[in-house]
RNA sequence: GGUCGCAUAGCUCAGCUGGGAGAGCAUCUGCCUUACAAGCAGGGGGUCAUAGGUUCGAGCCCUAUUGCGACCACCA
């Protein structure tokens, strides 16, 4: 055994030096056992340049647990681990880089960007992987994977190529996002909504030829110079006579039609609407339908165009106040009211989105997302909780194409080969000499980048080797088992891997989704960089340990809920690694000899029929046994059905309450008594118990558990990560003695509430006479627990109540009665009222039983079960009341 | 506007297919009992949001209402 228990429980000992020895006996790598199943997870990549977040910390210990058990439970395990690209963020840091030293990345150029780019990587790339170290993860970094590495940058290649040739990506002009700050499209996902305060202007135009006018709302008065015509509902009463007439655009003095679209919403400002079809995506719909001409206001720097030359290269707000005042002086202007309105932000900068008509790659998503929906809705592939397949299904049925060129240069630039002389675009893995139309030399790729969800898209199997799909890897692994991720990413990632995976391997790429919420402040609000209240995962694993995160996350949540992260938690997980490390501290200086403890195992179980010898164990060995055996079914079924919060509270209660108060302090009898066989028998139940207990809560704090493992007897030299998890043979029950140990508990606990109500001293002890028909033998097996536990200087055990003084206080069970005689300190009003007390709760219990039993519907209708277990209760509680009154009248 | 979720002890939350309301923290009382005062023992505290319904029986199932939250769509 060690010998560096002695001290108090302090994770920095010892966390990061088992992680080391776990990473260099490669223990994290899976076994390739082909007579194993196997079982992989795909470790969500974060961003390459990234730092752990309270996010990430749930999701990569949720996945830590998961792996761990099924490590030891055999399976062939793989977690496989990497980084993504990250196009947008990490050039978006770059680029403020350069910036900081006067530089733009056109004035370095593409290549020398890049090379910036990668330096960039290098140097913050690998923070991430440490955290990741030190929260424990026991992925396998020897297969850690890049979005931008060789392997995957060919699947990348090859699922562009393919998806071209299918006809499943093509290049068209369209309105799409476009964010001014980082300049470049982003997708539909990439958008969110924001509410603001703006306003609405009510402008008129004059009808042509008519001395009347159409009133427009409008929110964004500046995008008017490139109005092409004016919108009302077709069944609008108010405007029918309008409908085909023309009006006049103010400033712009042009002449536009007066349409009719069924987009128009009668109801809101006046019920016309000016259209702009190059700046909005209503009005570029209602323009194709109507075929109007598409005028850009702005430039290409998001700056006023020149169709009035006194706003060209303005700012947009500036033009904006320019043009409104303009308006009033016109007199065109009849209203300026306070609006909100919901502003669409670019999801990464928060900077507003402008709509614009534009030359992209697409990706056709209307069959693939079908594909994708129906695998979920056929069962093939199952959300945890249920509720999310709501989110995902409305995000695949009402898709969009997927807009996947960006205007970026950290990526993967697209395969796409313009011909100078002919124009014909060729679409190629390599770079191609020549036009495959025309023959010409001349030919340059497109100089846009792919969406970084592109590569992401492809995860599950790129890491593992396709396009290459005989590699051992890949026919091993794929699918995969299970996603761990959260719901805020259901529709950027899992909907996307589904479609790819679906359409590139004809399997779906995993078979659960297992859901986790949003880790939140203590008052429930996001943690956020603005509010400045996010906790750093990463101080709580230096001042608190790995395992105490891991346990504070997890306690008393449920799978799929958001986490309101209390400080209080770390305390409740230090107090109980604290309390694991004591009661280890205990067995191991009261164990008796470890050869003589793995001899007692080897002459008193037989490994062929999973059974004790007779007389191998006491009662309440075998109580502790049978209720572990309960526990071992109990946590595999909760981590199987990935109820991970309910495991882990089951486990805190059973090692605190059941074995550190119950049966430690029992062991204590044998251990104290001076009988070496007795010693030996307690001694190895308590390390086999303990042992099987650390096995269980393995997974969830790996470091303690596997620190404290090793202090155990020895009988191999498997390291607590690789051991089997424990099973329970069905023949190893013990029934009858668990009924047993409660009773005495039972009795126990009485005693103890009777004398906390006298406030008796610890140190006054009592005579204990118990008087049963039912258990004698049973408490004469447990006597010395009754004594140590029950304070008692002897136990008398008798059939009737004979020779127990009148004044005796009394604890009336189910089939024992027990007295303590207390000679005098007794006040004989304070124990009556006790009794009368104990008589009121039991008459209640009675009263409720006969109500019950007396209801004619519950006797014919309630299963016979409910029925027979009433009647039992009935009579068992009318019995025990009976004894009470007794009591009571003989104290009187 | 559409969809979904949540409402249980002072606080944070559990509560599996309906069958006597639980945990942690906080609080109160008594204990330095040879693993642990980061502890031990005991106690108090809940018309399970509201109103109906189904049922012998509802925290749990159904309907409506109220309050909160999320996602999607988006109104110029």
């Amino acid at each position: 055994m060690n010998n560096d228990m002695n001290d108090k429980y302090n994770p920095k000992d010892f966390e990061e030096e088992i992680y080391k020895q776990w990473e260099e006996s490669k223990v994290f790598k899976p076994s390739m056992d082909k007579t194993k199943e196997n079982y992989c997870i795909m470790m969500p990549p974060p961003n390459v340049t990234g730092k752990l977040h309270m996010g990430h910390a749930l999701d990569y210990t949720l996945q830590d647990i998961l792996i761990r058990f099924k490590r030891m439970q055999g399976f062939n395990t793989l977690w496989l681990p990497g980084t993504d690209h990250a196009s947008i963020s990490t050039e978006m840091k770059v680029v403020e880089k350069l910036k900081s030293e006067g530089k733009t990345k056109q004035d370095l150029g593409r290549d020398k960007f890049l090379e910036e780019t990668w330096e960039w990587t290098r140097l913050y790339g690998g923070t991430i992987e440490e955290q990741q170290r030190r929260l424990g993860c026991s992925c396998d970094w020897d297969r850690k994977r890049f979005t931008l590495d060789e392997g995957l940058s060919d699947a990348v290649l090859e699922q562009f190529v393919n998806l071209y040739k299918k006809g499943l990506i093509y290049k068209g002009t369209r309105m799409i996002n476009y964010c001014p700050n980082c300049k470049t499209t982003i997708s539909d996902a990439e958008v969110e909504y924001k509410e603001e305060p703006g306003h609405l202007w009510h402008i008129r135009y004059k009808i042509k030829d008519e001395d009347k006018y159409i009133i427009v709302a409008t929110t964004r008065p500046e995008t008017m110079l490139g109005d092409t015509a004016v919108a009302v509902h077709p069944d609008d009463e108010r405007y029918q006579d309008l409908i085909g007439k023309t009006c006049i655009l103010p400033i712009m003095n042009k002449e536009i039609p007066i349409i009719a679209d069924d987009f128009v919403d009668k109801e809101f400002g006046t019920g016309c609407v000016k259209i702009t079809p190059a700046h909005d995506m209503n009005d570029y719909q209602a323009g194709l339908r109507h075929n109007l001409e598409i005028i850009e206001v702005f430039d290409e720097d998001n700056k006023m165009g020149n169709l009035v030359p006194e706003y060209k290269g303005m700012d947009l707000l500036e033009a904006r106040k320019h043009i409104v005042e303009k308006l009033k002086q016109l007199g065109s202007l009849l209203k300026e009211e306070e609006h909100v309105h919901n502003v669409a932000k670019c999801e990464r900068c928060k900077n507003t989105i402008e709509p614009k008509v534009s030359e992209q790659w697409f990706v056709s998503m209307k069959e693939l997302a079908k594909r994708a929906a129906d695998s979920v809705r056929n069962g093939e592939v199952r959300f945890v909780p249920k509720k999310y397949e709501k989110q995902y299904f409305n995000w695949l049925d009402n898709i969009q194409d997927w807009c996947i060129s960006r205007q970026l240069w950290w990526g993967h630039q697209i395969p796409a080969y313009y011909c100078d002389d002919c124009g014909h675009i060729n679409v190629e893995k390599t770079t191609p000499k020549k036009c495959e139309k025309c023959g010409s030399s001349n030919i340059h790729q497109d100089e846009d980048t792919l969406d970084t969800w592109f590569s992401s898209a492809l995860w599950p199997f790129s890491t593992l080797g396709w396009p290459k799909t005989q590699t051992q890897d890949y026919l091993t692994f794929y699918p995969t088992n299970v996603l761990v991720t959260g719901f805020d990413i259901i529709t950027f990632w899992v909907s996307r891997m589904m479609t790819q995976g679906l359409e590139f391997t004809n399997i779906p790429p995993f078979k659960d989704v297992l859901i986790h919420g949003m880790v939140r402040d203590s008052q429930g609000r996001k943690m956020s960089k603005t509010l400045g209240n996010g906790i750093d995962p990463n101080d709580i694993i230096e001042e608190y340990g790995a395992d105490i995160l891991r346990f504070s996350l997890l306690s008393g949540t449920t799978m799929g809920n958001d986490i309101k992260y209390m400080p209080e938690k770390l305390e409740q997980a230090s107090n109980f690694a604290n309390k694991i490390w004591n009661a280890a501290k205990f067995i191991k200086m009261n164990l008796a000899k470890e050869d003589e403890i793995i001899k007692f195992h080897k002459e008193n179980f037989n490994e062929e029929t999973k059974q004790y010898n007779d007389g191998a164990l006491r009662t309440e060995d075998k109580w502790m046994i049978n209720k572990l055996n309960k526990l071992i079914a109990g946590i595999t079924r909760n981590i199987e059905e990935y109820d991970l919060g309910i495991a882990i509270d089951k486990l805190y209660n059973f090692i605190w309450s059941e074995f550190c108060d119950w049966y430690i302090e029992m062991a204590k009898v044998r251990l104290y008594n001076g009988n070496e066989n007795d010693k030996l028998q307690v001694s190895y139940v308590l390390d086999y118990t303990f042992r099987n207990l650390l096995k269980l809560l393995h997974p969830f704090m790996p470091f303690v558990t596997t620190k404290i493992y090793r202090n155990l007897v020895k009988y191999d030299d498997k390291d607590l990560i690789l051991t089997k998890w424990p099973e329970t043979p069905e023949k190893l029950q013990f029934n009858k003695e668990e009924e047993t140990v409660e009773k005495i508990k039972e009795i126990i606990v009485g005693i103890r509430n009777v004398r906390n109500n006298m406030n008796i001293h610890p140190t006054k002890k009592t005579k204990l006479i118990l008087v049963t028909n039912k258990y004698e033998e049973e408490l004469k097996q447990t006597e010395g627990i009754l004594l140590k536990l029950g304070f008692g200087t002897e136990v008398i055990i008798q059939n009737s109540k004979t020779g127990i003084p009148e004044d005796a206080i009394s604890v009336i069970a189910d089939g024992i009665e027990l007295y303590m005689p207390l000679e005098g300190l007794v006040d004989k009003k304070e124990e009556l009222n006790r009794l009368e007390g104990e008589k009121a709760k039991l008459e209640a219990e009675v009263a409720r039983a006969e109500k019950m039993l007396s209801n004619p519907g519950f006797v014919n209708k309630a299963p016979e079960s409910k029925v027979n277990e009433e009647k039992e209760k009935l009579k068992k509680y009318k019995d025990m009341l009976l004894k009470v009154e007794e009591n009571i009248s003989k104290m009187k």
